[in-house]
DNA sequence: AAACAGTTGGG
DNA sequence: CCCAAC
DNA sequence: GTTT
């Protein structure tokens, strides 16, 4: 009915629902047996659209849940069950025992009367499975991400966007040259126009741009989306890193509605897996797996005790294992380091954002203290702040001097960490340099006042040769940096938070035999330059 | 089967 | 060395 | 989870 962004999707349920034999009609005839309304319809909306005053007795009116999860059960269930309940509808006179309140059951059939007798209620007449004719909505509207795309593309030699998208591929048997030869400044290499499809970042993500209705995908999109938080609040990196792939070309496919297998597996980065997932999500609008991970009780510990600064996979699962289910649990049984009990005891501290003026501030009491300890010595806030971020997670402080080694900035490090101790600014240390040559401090600070929370603060000490580097890694985001190390790698680079190398010999399981010899390390611009990259500003470094 | 970034710090 | 974090 |  009504929301026309996603006719494509309804299109797709609407064909879904004639291939298991239902008849569609779009006007009310006293052959109707059920109404599916789109999902936030409202019923009196319903009743409007169809000229009645009334839903006549024993006509099921359901949202598209429902026809979903026939299909999905491969039975008629019943479409008074809660789950498929239309908004505003009057029925609910009497509607089911409350003890059946209990939110884990799923919708499977219960029994009430209605005319969904078992077998047949829609009218069957079964028709051939309807070829598919993908949409393609007219939407070519071009937003900002397209133009730093074009921008890229423009300057881009090799395909650096599938890098920093992520969205891999290409490097497929089609390479020209999958030999690593390599001419030194190929700046108009241009390979072969057979590739210059996708290239996109995936820089739309959540905290930013919200999503993009106007891509047909979106609702795919979403629930991907959610499958991929919940791993990676699970700390499974991997599929984490599929998903948002994956994601990142759907997101760049804005013109075609991807609905079937065969479409879906033939885009870069969707495997056999993600391609079930994607018809099962478009036939009917959800994703089983991700409803049962939601709920997964397991899952939900885990993700607690991810939370705790200290704790990772193997001491999340080894808590599981012994049985324990919530904080104080493990503060009070498990054997932990100092940081992990600090972090159980600042856990909700350390889960807040911290508010962009915030960290301002934070930053402002470092430079201060700075001063008084030598005033080459300067400060800068990185990470998510410099990105322009609302709000962050921590604080990330680069300490650097012009000329200076780590040797000397390690003792500016020490100096300024004892003061602000004394100031009370700091609260705790939670990984601090161990030698002489350490070069990060980790810890916690705190703004003056009443009931002020602790913040996670990062300082990396930096030599002030190595600034470019420095900046480059510290301002990320991580996935980001990840890509433009991949991106180094595959032209037989190096890049790291001390600079760009150049041939890298890499032995038997890709380890490194050799360090590789400096390209570039002082400028941040100059490495994008050498590595082809067109420079991005903080903004956009967001993937 | 192995890679998916490359490094520093706790214990 | 393994684990966790950036 | 996907690609090589
Ligand atoms: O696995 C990682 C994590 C972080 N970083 C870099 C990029 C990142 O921007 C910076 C600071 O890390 P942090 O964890 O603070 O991330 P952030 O980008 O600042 O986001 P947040 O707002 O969560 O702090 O360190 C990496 O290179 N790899
Ligand atoms: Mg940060």
């Amino acid at each position: 009915m009504k929301p026309c962004l996603k006719r494509a999707e309804r299109k797709m349920r609407i064909e879904k629902a004639q291939e298991y034999g239902a008849t569609v009609v779009f006007t009310f005839s006293n052959t109707v047996t059920h109404i599916i309304a789109d999902k936030d319809i409202k019923y009196n909306e319903i009743l409007e659209f169809l000229q009645l005053t009334e839903i006549p007795e024993g006509i099921a009116v359901t949202n598209p849940r429902w026809p979903g999860d026939c299909i999905r059960y491969g039975k008629l269930v019943d479409p008074k069950d809660f789950w498929y309940q239309v908004p505003g509808c009057p029925t609910e006179s009497q509607q089911r025992n409350p003890l059946q309140d209990a939110p884990i059951s799923e919708p499977i059939g219960g029994h009430s009367s209605l005319p969904s007798s078992p077998p047949s209620s829609l009218q069957v007449q079964p028709r051939p499975p309807p070829k598919q004719q993908p949409e393609t909505p007219t939407n070519s509207q071009k937003d900002a991400l397209d133009e730093a795309i074009e921008e890229c593309l423009t300057t881009t030699p090799i395909n650096i966007e599938d890098f920093l998208g992520s969205s891999s591929s290409s490097d497929t048997e089609s390479s020209p040259e999958s030999s690593p030869k390599r001419r030194k400044k190929a700046s108009s290499s241009s390979s072969n126009s057979a590739r210059d499809w996708q290239s996109h970042f995936q820089c739309m993500h959540k905290h930013t741009g919200a999503l993009n209705p106007e891509n047909p995908n979106s609702r795919t999109i979403q629930i991907l989306e959610e499958m991929m938080q919940i791993y990676d609040s699970l700390k499974d990196q991997w599929r984490t890193r599929s998903y948002r792939i994956a994601i990142s070309t759907l997101k760049s496919s804005n013109t075609t509605y991807i609905s079937t297998y065969e479409q879906a597996i033939s885009l870069p980065g969707v495997g056999d897996r993600l391609a079930k997932k994607i018809v099962e999500i478009v036939s009917t609008d959800r994703l089983q797996r991700l409803e049962y991970a939601k709920l997964d009780p397991k899952d939900q510990i885990l993700k607690l005790f991810h939370g705790i600064y200290g704790v990772g996979l193997v001491q999340a699962r080894k808590f599981v294992a012994a049985g324990y289910t919530t904080l104080e649990d493990i503060k009070k049984n498990a054997t932990l380091t100092e940081p992990q009990r600090i972090g159980i005891e600042r856990y909700s501290d350390f889960k807040q954002r911290i508010p962009r003026e915030e960290v301002k501030q934070h930053g402002d009491i470092v430079s201060t203290a700075l001063k008084t300890i030598d005033e080459k010595v300067q400060s800068h806030v990185m990470g998510s702040y410099r990105r322009g971020a609302k709000d962050c997670g921590d604080i990330d402080i680069i300490l650097t001097k012009e000329g200076a080694g780590v040797e000397e900035l390690h003792e500016v490090l020490e100096k300024l960490v004892e003061k602000l101790f004394d100031r009370k600014f700091l609260m705790c240390g939670l990984a601090i340099a161990r030698h002489d040559d350490g070069t990060k401090w980790h810890g916690a600070s705190r703004l003056e006042g009443e009931g002020k929370p602790w913040r996670r603060i990062d300082f990396l000490v930096v030599p002030g040769e190595e600034i470019g580097a420095a900046f480059l890694y510290f301002t990320g985001n991580d996935v980001f940096n990840r890509s433009m190390r991949l991106l180094a790698s595959k032209k037989g680079m190096r890049l790291n938070q001390k600079g760009l190398y150049k041939d890298v010999v890499r032995g038997k399981n890709r380890e490194k035999l050799n360090e590789g010899t400096l390209l570039e390390s002082k400028d941040e611009k100059k490495i994008f330059e050498i590595l082809g990259v067109p420079y991005r500003p903080p903004e956009h470094r967001i993937c």
